[in-house]
DNA sequence: AAAGATAATATGTACGTACATAATATTTCT
DNA sequence: AGAAATATTATGTACGTACATATTATCTTT
């Protein structure tokens, strides 16, 4: 560290991860205020409290005003994890996309996607399952529920051609959404579908979506076996 | 908007993101430069460019010097997952948490942790498996591997009290990690540890972490049936 | 001593200016 | 025309100042 060159946020949010790495400065540690850390390093304020701010929405720190800032007692890792339209995450493992629309039906939805969505059982929703392939082979099955009172413009979609997921990231971008993911045995139907064997363990990830609160949609996105979903941290 | 009242960062990145989910801006759309925003809105260039720069490590935009900034084509969720220690995690749901050290051995590794590692299969090494519990029910069954050259100190750790994972927390903090997710059937052994039948379908988290470019530890995380990981978007 | 009002303080953020950098557009040269 | 050099431009970031805000510490009152 010279402190006549400029020093850049990501130089001072570097240095202060070594030192918690080195634990110079250990968990729960209060570590120097902003105007004493740019004095030390020789930048401006504004320049530690963006490295700063940068560690904090990483997890390693833990800021309050007039309290300071301390290194994180219990650091939680904040893993990062990116979800593409399925069409771009298999053409990106290099594979070719396929996707077949199994059906699609106008009804009103069963108890448990009213409780996700928060809509009453006389909504209007549009119910499709599909199934997208990989080089051919069945690679996840989507069972979607869709609000038409949210997007009246679905039924013109031609769901034959674009998938509802693809469809629906272009056409209703939302503002607030849940993620759930897990593991379940295959059902029978399942199985077929995903041409693999009863009880077979599947990931399963489970969204809804909504925009302000007026719910958009629920889906049940069903991958084959093997399937696994990375993150680095 | 009043061009009279100061804009605070966060109200031009609503006011953006309004935008987008009105398509007002659509998918691919050049926005306006920074300087224009900053005009039309009534704040300074700083705050346009810190709810900009927001919104793009958000995936909702796209940007580059020169080329301007536009909406994301095809926006990627980015799903924040906050993975903390188990005891937490299990405390936060309102449970009581126990833990139970099954073995602890030293030896060298099996191919596949070298693999993951990136070490020799000669290396020194501490295996050790674990329970946690959750009122008094299997939650986790942690299948761990940790190198006693990158962390010397863990053989000074009683591991019948403080659990590896949270052991490596507190004292080997790391630089670079992978997660993978996936959904395995349950062996017939981890069925009898986890309480449960043979085939189950069971959550697995697989993490690796390494400090600089030396691996410090690989661990296998299989929690019990039933269990779900949650984010918000 | 307890409660309430007041002061002190570290972080949070806005502004304007200045310059850096990367990518594109234009001009010049061959 | 094609390649190379040059200018242009939008974003990226650093700085110093100013003030806002949340929280803690201190003082005052009862």
């Amino acid at each position: 560290m010279n402190s006549l060159e400029q020093q850049s946020w990501q130089s001072v949010h570097d240095e202060v991860l070594r030192r918690i790495h080195t634990r110079e400065w250990k968990p729960g540690d209060l570590i120097p205020k902003e105007v004493e850390l740019a004095e030390q390093l020789g930048c401006a304020r504004a320049t530690v409290n963006r490295a700063l701010r940068e560690l904090a929405s990483e997890g390693f720190l833990d800021r309050r005003r007039k309290a300071g800032t301390r290194v994180a007692a219990h650091p939680v890792r904040r893993a990062k994890l990116d979800i593409p339209v399925i069409r771009l995450e298999i053409e990106g493992r290099g594979q070719k996309y396929a996707y077949g629309l199994l059906f699609s039906e106008r009804r009103t939805p069963p108890p448990e996607i009213c409780a996700n969505l928060g809509v009453t059982a006389e909504s209007d929703m549009l119910h499709i399952t599909s199934l997208h392939l990989a080089d051919g082979k069945p690679f996840m099955f989507e069972d979607r529920w869709v609000s038409i009172a949210a997007t009246p413009t679905i039924l013109d979609a031609d769901l034959e051609k674009i998938s509802a997921n693809e469809w629906l990231v272009l056409h209703a971008p939302y503002t607030r959404g849940d993620i759930y993911f897990s593991a379940v045995n295959a059902s029978a139907a399942e199985a077929k579908v995903l041409r693999t064997d009863p009880g077979t363990s599947l990931f399963l990830m489970e969204r809804t979506t909504w925009e302000n609160n007026t719910g958009i949609t629920s889906a049940r996105l069903l991958f084959a076996p093997g399937y696994r979903k990375h993150s680095a941290i």
